[in-house]
RNA sequence: GCCCGGGUGGCGGAAUCGGUAUACGCAGCGGAUUUAAAAUCCGCGGCCCGCGAAAGGGUAUGUGGGUUCGAGUCCCACCCCGGGCACCA
């Protein structure tokens, strides 16, 4: 018999080729059979195409590629795409470092994802690939801006922005980390002002939020969406000012979630950024101050201010506001930790039940009351003698009675106050019950050459006009120079600027600014069903037979940004009547990092795992394979070489016991208890590998496949060449998703057939039950014995053959049964005493 | 500080509904094959006691308690690791 030796390098190109020159995971537009119900679109988030690709695509676009075959397999037409994220700042960056176009560079790292996307074997249909840096991509980009300005959903502001000094641009809030700096390149970052170009997502805040629980994602996924949205209900209470022109009163609104506490505030405070601060403390004492104080705070880094630790400081006014409940003076000031983008700029400050504003109030000697009763500060074993320390207790934050602020409501349950207190409000007019989100609108100029332009003209005498339809897209037009230098650099090239108004025919300048890359990225699986469109963004015929995505799989480190913007835009499309649905997403999937050595991989590290490498070393379905069985997809798997050799080895044993057995002739007909052995095993993985897909437990699945290729060598002298093949091609089936290439040799080595075409293997019921099967025999709880038990015998019988059990006989000695439990199928357990 | 995950052999992990803890793989050990090695194949394996072996017993899923005939799984308290949010009124 001839020396057989699985060779990845030979079997994985040929394969390639075959669907490649099939087209074989092509699926067009216009099914007659089964429609939507059948069609299924699974699709993995797109790449940013940089360099080349590393082992966290790999892991993504292996258990995509596992879903997409499992759904073809099980009777669906499916949508399995890919594309490019091809605008963005790296790309810039190097541009500016090498003078190479990032046109060139992006198109050399997506001639080589192309390449390694091919040569993994993952099942993509390439008729409908796209990039979002080309014009027959942007123009459509450019389109649906057009659309939002037009509903009044994009639109302009002059605003301070977060400003990276060192990649020259805006940011968005969302790409500053916590401490203040920029999530690119790590450069601290400033505040400055500029007109800037806004989505207001905002309006959607209230349906982002409640649509969530249609869709089937990772609960901690929803969580966090669900807290950066950050919905408050509270109420918008009115302070007057009446002190700098008494026939001329300011009405200063400021939102609370807790006005039954109003009784309780005893001060009133600002943020920096208030634009009534100066002119309030001007002519005061305090009017120096101020102006120092203001100036020191604008200039903090979000770093320093957003410390919570920090100690509060603040200056007074000079100026007094009226409680709108009891028409008190309380003083105003002006505090950094009042935040001027979140509610109104101001706050009402009630120290007795506000860590933040007791903190103040403490430092400068305001007077703090307790207007609710804590269950603390009721204990009957209060010192009497600490009565003058009212602020024991305090800050209390909890529920109670209230009590210090008005005959109506002292005595009332907080909760219940709280309702009559805002209804009192609305009834004098001084407020109104209100709701307060965290959620801002979403910042998209940015002043870079490497993006989409923004498809306006600025005219002097018509203001911002859009674009006309007919002249898009408005193409990037080609510079010299990338290096920002605190404007666009497409400012430089005046021959583009330069232009007429589409309205009034004058001169006019075009928009200087691109727009963020996760616009791009917002709505590219909407193109993917049409992609080749020339007159639309899309047919509405060809969204319904895709939309939604049936299982979305990317990283969790989308889970905030990419994902809220993609379900904003689907709503907002929607509302334009462009689209039928409200949710992208139908599932997510999302999957944890490949680390080295316990760490993430870096090149500063040293511990980079290079895709390509163990592809030329092992080929693409050990490496697959491998990134499968390491762990639950979902959680973080550090990558072990000998890990992967593990793989190695059952891939190469499945390879190599298959093509032994197709060449076999002789036709022993086996071991009759062998033969059911095997075929039991076979339609116990089935079973088992079946389910394991449905909850992307790939782990298990492949080590199922390894236990039925395990029985198949323990056999193999015992069983038939026919049940051999049966078992061995089962397990291929099984594998092909995980491993496509040496599945696919194997089956058709065994059955001559090729198995993407096969309809997904069912399990026999008959084949997973079995008529004798070993019962468990416990004595209290401990097991003693396990003894073979019929499958249909009753609870006397199997009571019977437990107590019957050699090692429980001995436990039972001299001892009093007082309890029998039986659980049948599984276990005996006899109480005794 | 608040909100999510997670903690099981030497290692990655399994145990899907409260029912045999440690599947599968790695590393290890023993054996076969080989002049030898690699490769391959077979076998053993939590820890402790059982004089070496076997039968058997004890004990173990971060810690301490609880519920239950029975807990890795449920409840309470705590420790450690990872992630998200964080002066949001």
């Amino acid at each position: 018999m001839a020396e057989h030796r699985y060779d990845p390098q030979e079997i994985e190109p040929r394969w390639q080729e075959v669907w490649a020159g099939e087209r074989t995971w092509e699926v067009a537009n216009g099914s007659e059979a089964g429609g939507r119900a059948s069609n299924s679109y699974v699709l993995e988030m797109l790449p940013y195409p940089s360099g080349e690709p590393h082992i966290g695509h790999l892991k993504v676009y292996s258990v995509g590629d596992a879903i997409a075959h499992y759904h073809r397999r099980t009777g669906h037409r499916v949508l399995h795409p890919m594309g490019y994220d091809a605008f963005g700042l790296p790309a810039e960056n190097h541009a500016i470092k090498t003078g190479v176009h990032p046109r060139d560079s992006t198109a050399a790292s997506i001639a080589s994802f192309q390449r390694e996307f091919r040569r993994w074997g993952i099942s993509i249909d390439w008729s409908r690939e796209l990039a979002t840096h080309e014009p027959g991509y942007y123009r459509w980009t450019q389109w649906i801006f057009l659309e939002l300005f037009g509903a009044g959903l994009a639109y302009r502001k002059e605003a301070a922005v977060k400003w990276c000094p060192k990649d020259q641009t805006v940011l968005a809030n969302e790409q500053v980390d916590a401490d203040g700096h920029c999530e690119r390149c790590g450069a601290l970052v400033e505040v400055k002002q500029l007109e800037q170009w806004f989505l207001r997502i905002t309006d959607y805040a209230e349906r982002l939020l409640g649509d969530l629980d249609q869709i089937e994602w990772p609960e901690h996924v929803k969580t966090m969406q669900r807290n950066w949205i950050g919905r408050s209900e509270g109420a918008e209470v009115t302070f007057r000012c009446e002190d700098l022109d008494p026939a001329h009163p300011i009405d200063y609104p400021v939102f609370t979630t807790r006005p039954d506490t109003l009784f309780g505030a005893t001060f009133f405070v600002m943020a920096p950024e208030h634009p009534d601060v100066l002119r309030l403390a001007e002519g005061t004492e305090h009017e120096q101050a101020v102006r120092e104080y203001v100036n020191v705070a604008l200039n903090e880094t979000n770093e320093e201010r957003g410390n919570v630790e920090k100690e509060k400081t603040g200056v007074a006014l000079g100026r007094t506001v009226t409680n709108p409940v009891n028409g008190e003076q309380i003083p105003m000031y002006v505090a950094d930790y009042v935040l001027m983008e979140y509610g109104t700029g101001a706050i009402m400050a009630v120290p007795g039940h506000d860590e933040r504003d007791y903190a103040f109030a403490r430092k400068y000697g305001l007077p703090v009351r307790r207007v609710i009763e804590g269950p603390a500060s009721a204990a009957p074993d209060a010192d009497p003698s600490a009565a003058e320390t009212t602020e024991e207790g305090l800050p209390y934050s909890g529920d109670g009675l209230l009590v210090n602020s008005h005959a109506d409501f002292d005595g009332m349950p907080n909760r219940e106050a709280l309702s009559a207190i805002v209804a009192w409000l609305d009834r004098e007019g001084k407020g109104h019950a209100s709701v307060n989100y965290k959620l801002r609108d979403w910042l998209i100029s940015r002043q870079r050459y490497w993006g989409t332009p923004i498809p306006i003209v600025h005219c002097p005498g018509c203001g911002a006009v859009p674009v006309p339809f007919e002249q898009l897209p408005v193409e990037l037009p080609e510079i010299e120079d990338y290096t920002p230098k605190g404007r666009s650099p497409l400012a430089g090239a005046e021959d583009w600027v330069n232009t007429t108004c589409p309205e009034c025919g004058g001169e006019a300048l075009r928009e200087t600014d691109t727009m963020d890359t996760f616009v791009d990225s917002s709505w590219y699986f909407l193109r993917y069903c049409d992609p080749h469109n020339d007159d639309a963004a899309w047919d509405p015929e060809a969204l319904r037979e895709w939309m939604p995505v049936d299982q979305y799989i990317g990283g969790v480190e989308h889970a905030i940004l990419h994902l809220m913007y993609a379900r904003f835009f689907c709503k907002a499309l929607a509302d334009l009547g462009h689209l039928d649905f409200q949710e992208p997403f139908e599932a997510l999937f999302t999957q944890g990092m490949v680390t080295k050595d316990g760490a993430k991989m870096s090149k500063s590290r040293g511990n980079v795992v290079s895709p390509a490498a163990i592809i030329e070393r092992y080929g693409a379905d050990t490496a697959r394979c491998y990134i499968l069985f390491i762990g639950p997809p979902d959680q973080d798997a550090d990558w072990s070489d000998e890990g992967m050799e593990g793989v190695h080895r059952f891939l190469s044993r499945l390879w190599r016991l298959a093509a032994e057995t197709a060449e076999r002739t002789d036709t022993p007909s086996g071991d009759a208890a062998a033969e059911e052995e095997l075929l039991r095993k076979a339609h116990w993985a089935i079973d088992k590998v079946s389910g394991d897909l449905r909850r992307f437990a790939f782990n298990t699945a492949i080590a199922a496949v390894m236990e039925l290729l395990n029985e198949c060598s323990r056999l193999r002298e015992d069983t038939s060449v026919e049940s051999q093949k049966f078992a061995l091609a089962t397990a291929a089936s099984l594998l092909f998703g995980f491993a496509p290439h040496v599945s696919a040799d194997v089956y058709e080595r065994l059955t001559g057939g090729r198995v993407w075409e096969q309809p997904w293997p069912q399990a026999e019921e008959e084949l997973l039950e079995r008529d004798v099967y070993e019962l468990v025999c416990q004595v209290n709880g401990k097991l003693r014995d396990r003894v073979q038990a019929a499958a249909g015998a009753d609870a006397e019988e199997l009571k019977e053959l437990c107590r019957a059990a050699p090692n429980v006989k001995a436990h039972l000695d001299g001892k009093q049964i007082v309890k029998e439990i039986v659980v049948p199928g599984k276990l005996v357990n006899l109480v005794v005493r």
